[in-house]
DNA sequence: ACCTTGTTGAGAACGATTCCCGAAATCAGG
DNA sequence: CCTGATTTCGGGAATCGTTCTCAACAAGGT
C-alpha cells in the first residue's frame, strides 16, 4: 500500500511551485534551501513515482539528466520548451496522437507510445540574445 | 583539419553492419570481439562525431544511455522502434514538420527543434510474447 | 624524410542515479 | 490511544555511462 508522507507531499508541492522544469538535484537543493531536511534519495523516488502516476512530466534532457515539471493540464499533452530558459508551453494536438498511433499500426507495432518535444528560443530570450 | 584514421572507418563499418540501435559499449564490445584493439573512448568520439555530421541517428533510450544507428535513409527523418528488439523503421513525415514549425511560430520560439520518436512492440516480438 | 598537429587509448575523473540497510514513520486493527 | 506489520526514509557507498587527461602516435602537407 503507498503511504502518505510529508516528504512526498513536500516534492509535490515544490515542483508545483515552479513553473518551469528542473532536476531532481535542483528541487533538491532548492528544499534544503528551504530549510527541509529531505533527502536526495527521496527526492527521486517521489519525483520518479509522481512521473509514472502521471502528476508530472518526465524529460531527458540532451545532457542525460531528468528533468521533471508538475503538470498543468490534465491528460496527455506534449511540450515547446524554451531551451534556454526552461519556459515551457503544454501542447495538445489529437493529429500528432493519432500520426504516432497510424504509424505504429501501419508497421504492425503493438502498444504504440511515443516521445514528442519541440525545443525552440522564447521570444524573451531572442530579445536578450540579440540585445 | 580532420582526418581519416581506420577507426574511424572501422566505427563507421561496425555501425552500418547493425541495422538497429546500439549503445557505444556495445558497438565497442562487438568490435573487441571481433578483433579490433579499438579504445573504448575513440568510440564514443567517432560515435558522437557521426551523430553530429548526420551520418547517424543518435536516440536517449529512458535508462539514460544513448543509442546509435547508421542512417539508412538520407535527410531529417524520424524512428518507429521496438522496445523489446530495436527494430527500427525510418519515418518521413512532412505533416510532423509543419507542425512542429508551427507550434513554435505560433508561441513565438525561434529556431525550432523537435524530438519525434514512436516505441511500441513490433509483430515478431508481440508473437513470442503471446506464444 | 620531417615537422606540425589532430588523434588515440588506458585509466582516472565525473556526475547523475540507484542501491543498501538500520532507523523512523505510517496506518490498520484492536 | 497502543501495537505491530510493513513501508519509507536518508546518508553514504556503489554503479554505470560518459568525458577528461596526457603522453605516445600517426596522418598529411611540404
Ligand atoms: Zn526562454
Ligand atoms: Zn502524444
Ligand atoms: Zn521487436
Ligand atoms: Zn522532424
Amino acid at each position: 500500500m503507498k503511504r502518505n508522507t510529508w516528504q512526498r507531499t513536500a516534492v509535490r508541492e515544490a515542483l508545483g511551485a515552479r513553473d518551469d522544469f528542473v532536476s531532481a538535484q535542483q528541487l533538491h537543493a532548492s528544499m534544503k534551501a528551504g530549510g527541509s531536511p529531505i533527502g536526495l534519495a527521496t527526492v527521486y523516488r517521489a519525483l520518479s513515482d509522481l512521473a509514472e502516476e502521471g502528476d508530472a512530466d518526465a524529460l531527458r534532457a540532451g545532457d542525460g539528466e531528468s528533468r521533471y515539471r508538475a503538470c498543468v493540464s490534465a491528460g496527455h499533452h506534449h511540450h515547446l520548451i524554451c531551451r534556454s530558459c526552461g519556459r515551457t508551453v503544454e501542447i495538445q494536438a489529437d493529429d500528432i496522437e493519432h500520426w504516432a498511433a497510424g504509424v505504429a499500426a501501419a508497421h504492425g507495432f503493438r502498444d504504440p507510445q511515443h516521445v514528442v518535444d519541440v525545443f525552440g528560443t522564447c521570444a524573451a530570450c531572442a530579445e536578450v540574445d540579440g540585445a
